[in-house]
DNA sequence: AATGAATGAGAATTCATTCAT
DNA sequence: TATGAATGAATTCTCATTCAT
């Protein structure tokens, strides 16, 4: 009766919550949202089908759950952004470490979420609006004061940015088409990718 | 009844396969391949549902279908490769320039098919043996090749080369996600990715 | 492809639809509308659950099938209204004669739709304006002219019309409810009502 | 534990089964039986689920509840019945007043409880063993005895007395059925009703 | 006695696939 | 070969009922 909910009935959903959740992911990743049931993802969490409808309104809305668990940690992470003052090429690298570390840990996750992404315009909407536009935003603002600064060479910056955020994405989509070579050497990329995209292709001058 | 195939036959089997085809992308890219129905197919195409299954033995098979025909494109490309002689960065740029404007106006066909990718172990290990292990062998030997000769400095080639091949394939999928300043702006990509991928971000040094 | 219909067609889908409505008549009238199945209804129809939705899109759609069935005899029997230039009692019995031997053989329809009307505002409407607004409009004006001739005894005419015609609703509904002695002997209603209405329980005059 | 019933614990149980049948009676009346749940029936009681089940065995027991808070009014107005030596058609608009006006107040309880008692035996039988049958009895004595007496027609006494008994429940029926005239106007029922039933449609005599 | 989360049987509906015409 | 009605397995979601707290 009460609306002020009891702390520890709050935690307790939210306990049950993401046991649903964890479930899900697994089930998702590993069948694909349409043909993993609801039936699948109660086996998997342990509980009966219907208790899934006491913490989710629809089976859409717990991979929209799904969803939303990946943004709150992409917004804590969005905060450490440009808070140093370090040397642009040792910043590149940094921060290329720090996302594909936060990404790849979760690959599996994104196998779940991306195929319906692509095809539901509510949840592509939710995560464009949500992770894309305010990382690329936080990029573009940074990107533009080092080329001010002489710190950077002078490119095409949005698209520049979108090129480098899309390198990220496009290795990840590699490795979940099947690539077993990523999914092995994956802690190397942020030492590959800061060479390729600082140095470039090109041979040291020195040579 | 017959075994042995009439020439036209034949040539009226793959119009109508391809009319199938045609129908189907449009509808998988537009309802995602689950939530599209036969129906929904046959009706793109102005026949029968069951006709469908005159020329195609299930759902996954007109998936496969399209992906199918992608890949004879993306064979004939291929053939192109290496073929000339130029300077490395012109080669680069051209090539880019190329895969881009194969993927570009199929961006559709990817967002019918890359969801079941993902999810579909059939399908994706067609993918990614018949176009992205060819696509991968033909760069590195290229990329090699360059190295040795001193055209290019010296890279984890294997890495590399999924990075720039991932590059296209995320930047594909960031304008999938949404994004529409790739999709207005696709036709530089060549030119900018080159100026990244080749120089690299560091300022130039003549600076 | 054809948009006009084969008129074999045609009456194809009218015997289905038929003999749907009947099974769904029977099914409805033994359990109630919501503790019959569509599965209970293909059963006694003789055919698989699906099918039923190739003719209605939904399980309501088939109680409104079976209620506009009802409404075409209804239809057909308003013409007979009024057609006659009898006397005013022989009139009136015959009339009721017609409304219950219209009603009483479909006794179980109404014990099939009438719960589900009670509750359900679309089927309550439909059945209130299609067949009860135009039974009150043309009994009251044949009352109403009646009366200025002096025929019938000056009373409320649209009180009057629809006690009467609620009288052969409440006498449905109280054999619906278990009154045996009405279901026995109904046929004897219209002589009966017609006394009862017409000469009214005062005793005769001449007594 | 204990089977000797405390009279306070008495009395709150009353009280609760009171406040659970209002809330039900409310909420079938507006969604029906079938589609109310027993969620539904405790929010609007402003009780938890559960505790319906403290005091009802099932669903249905509540709605046996209804119709037997419904029976106690009517064993209790029966008594009046018959008691007056008043003139008989005074006695008889007397008595069509007084079940209209028992009636008409608790409306939207038939509209809650007759669509399941068309439907399930045990209800319709309870409501037709303790009500229908108790009022035919009385009523036809009555009858007999008033038509004995030369106060009333000679007319067929079970027919016509299910015939009155009907038209009041017709009227409650067209009612629920939308008609808003009945609804507007049902205090000039008896009156109505009297003049036809007791006078009849045929022009005064006097005339 | 009251609660409300958990349960799981059950229902409506969808749709890939078949097959008689 | 083309058709599209028929099929029935499979799925999501609901809700009466139970029971640990």
């Amino acid at each position: 009766m009460t609306d002020a909910r009891d702390p520890i009935q709050e935690l307790l959903i939210t306990a049950r919550r993401n046991q649903i959740l964890d479930a899900a992911t697994t089930v998702f990743a590993e069948k694909g949202f349409h043909r993993a049931t609801i039936k699948d993802v109660a086996r998997a969490a342990g509980i009966a089908d219907g208790t899934i409808y006491t913490y989710f309104s629809s089976k859409t809305e717990v991979l929209l759950g799904i969803l939303n668990r990946l943004n709150e940690s992409t917004e804590r992470e969005m905060q450490f952004a440009l808070g140093s003052e370090q040397d642009v090429r040792a910043f590149f690298k940094a921060y290329v470490r720090q996302r594909i570390s936060l990404i790849w840990p979760n690959a599996e996750v994104f196998r779940a979420v991306l195929p319906e992404m692509l095809v539901n315009v509510e949840l592509r909407d939710l995560y464009y609006q949500q992770v894309l536009v305010p990382t690329f935003r936080v990029a573009e603002h940074y990107f533009l004061a080092q080329m001010e600064a002489g710190q950077l060479r002078k490119v095409d910056v949005p698209l520049a940015v979108r090129a480098i955020a899309g390198t990220v994405l496009g290795l990840l989509m590699t490795q979940l088409l099947g690539d077993e070579l990523i999914a092995a050497r994956w802690e190397e990329l942020p030492e590959v990718l800061t060479t390729l995209m600082f140095d470039g292709l090109k041979p040291a001058e020195d040579a």
